[in-house]
DNA sequence: CAGTGGTCTAGACCACTGG
DNA sequence: CAGTGGTCTAGACCACTGC
């Protein structure tokens, strides 16, 4: 599946000009390209680009699964015909982004959920003293967990069509017994086939890593948008909080590979003993 | 002031593994270290690391001023006797940390608040709809602005001592002619000797680019603790909210190139059709 | 010890900017 | 056109891991 034939080497970089080029690549970007196709500019894209396109498409594809080790850059250069500090560069970037981890003397991994320290990947909500470590582990209740249809609002969010089948799920987080955090979630129904209340509260560890195990879905970035409301009777109850009382809310939308919504997350956050820590630069 | 003496060269990569060696390096880091010196393992600090303290230190030094160039890859490569390659490697870290901006066929800048496209490096705050370009430019009101003694939490967080001096100022911010964003803000007073309400309610543009042309001082990296939390009087009254309203409380320290603090800002953000936008990865 | 990622070098050529 | 950053290569050696 990979150009291991084409004797014409040394590929030479005038090959870099043509993204289309069915000597080195095929087609690894352009998907999102639509009309007068021979007008825009020629879309120079140097080599490790390219590369690192490729290595995503083996993520994407699944070829290397989180927590799996990746070939080794010698490996890859002479599996893509490049240097291996081309290769190098490619997964530079990769693991910038978080997607791949490197390891000094064993290798470059597929980065995972699971087996990770931290137990919230994208979690911000901090202890206005110590850490999240100290505090111990989150006290968590699933409230509800049902299949819906999408409404306008959430289709839209999840880049699906309204009346789509999503599940819809509601768990409140308890932080040393107090609850602190409630939260809404909403997942597209044909991915999370299977996912049940049961799975979602006998799983302990990070939700995001039974998501990559059971159902081969990672997340990979998130966008948060963040107010400051006050509950509604139901909200208040669950939270044991008075009706007036300021709340965070905490929309987030998380992406799999590629740049594909997978999650839609809303979140109240109690703030008087937390806070949502954020850096900036 | 440049080791342009020494003519031990080629200096092998022995030399790496002694950050004190008065050969290339004058001690570029390690000045967090304390006790026991000779007990800690060796801390191997690789060339590039090197060059970027010492550029780093030119930064601090002023030696090049935010917006100028700094000398080209080839020159810094000659003036610290590496490769070019070496020299590349530090400036992209600096360059990823926003404290350089590369312009290819230009040079390589020092990052600046002034000149800037983004009038806002550090404010998160979003309208709902549209961009914060299409709102127009914000009407600032400089509500007061006066010097006094630090108490025990603002010197803090501003690393001085209590009752040092240090000037204070309070602002409005209005999109729309609507007040949004109600901002206490605390500097250290001798940094900023000379600045007055005068100062700050004239200058248009960035407030952090008055602080870099007016007082040297460059914001690099900063921290936000955020809260919901309801306005007391005298904010619900600058807003022209109820005193019940949510509001978004932004704490924010800023720091300079050495990790100094240099500003501490409490802002309050009515989220009604703004929010503050997050990216997570 | 072999294999991996990490650093460093030297040299070639490409893309972009501005005189 | 010269000068800048950007890409690519080939080869050497170092640091770390695990057998």
């Amino acid at each position: 599946m990979i150009p291991t034939d084409d004797a014409s080497l040394p590929h030479a970089l005038a090959t870099l000009m043509i993204p289309s080029s069915p000597t080195l690549v095929d087609t690894p970007l352009a998907a999102a390209d639509s009309g007068t196709p021979g007008s825009a500019a020629p879309a120079f894209s140097p080599l490790y680009q390219q590369i690192k396109g490729l290595i995503l498409q083996s993520l994407q594809s699944g070829e290397w699964k989180p927590g799996e080790v990746i070939p080794s850059e010698m490996d890859l250069a002479a599996r893509y015909r490049v240097s291996q500090g081309t290769v190098r560069k490619a997964i530079d970037e990769l693991a910038a982004e978080n997607l791949l981890v490197r390891r000094q003397g064993k290798g470059t991994f597929v980065a995972t959920h699971a087996e990770q320290h931290v137990q919230y990947r994208f979690l911000r909500l901090m202890p206005d003293f110590g850490d999240r470590q100290s505090e111990g582990p989150a006290e968590r209740n699933i409230i509800d967990c049902k299949r819906l249809r999408a409404s306008a609002e959430i289709a839209r969010a999840l880049a699906l069509r309204t009346g789509d089948s999503v599940l819809q799920a509601r768990r409140v987080l308890s932080f040393g017994g107090r609850p602190t955090i409630l939260e809404d979630l909403w997942l597209p129904g044909t991915p999370f086939k299977g996912l049940t209340a049961e799975r979602l509260s006998d799983y302990h560890g990070p939700m995001y890593a039974l998501f990559e195990t059971e159902f081969g879905v990672r997340m990979v970035r998130a966008e948060e948008k963040i107010r400051a409301v006050t509950p509604d009777a139901d909200q208040a109850r669950l939270l044991n909080v008075g009706k007036n009382t300021p709340l965070l809310s905490v929309e987030r939308i998380a992406f799999t590979y590629n740049d594909a919504p997978m999650e839609l997350r809303r979140g109240l956050y109690l703030t008087d003993t937390h806070h949502y820590r954020n850096v900036l630069s």
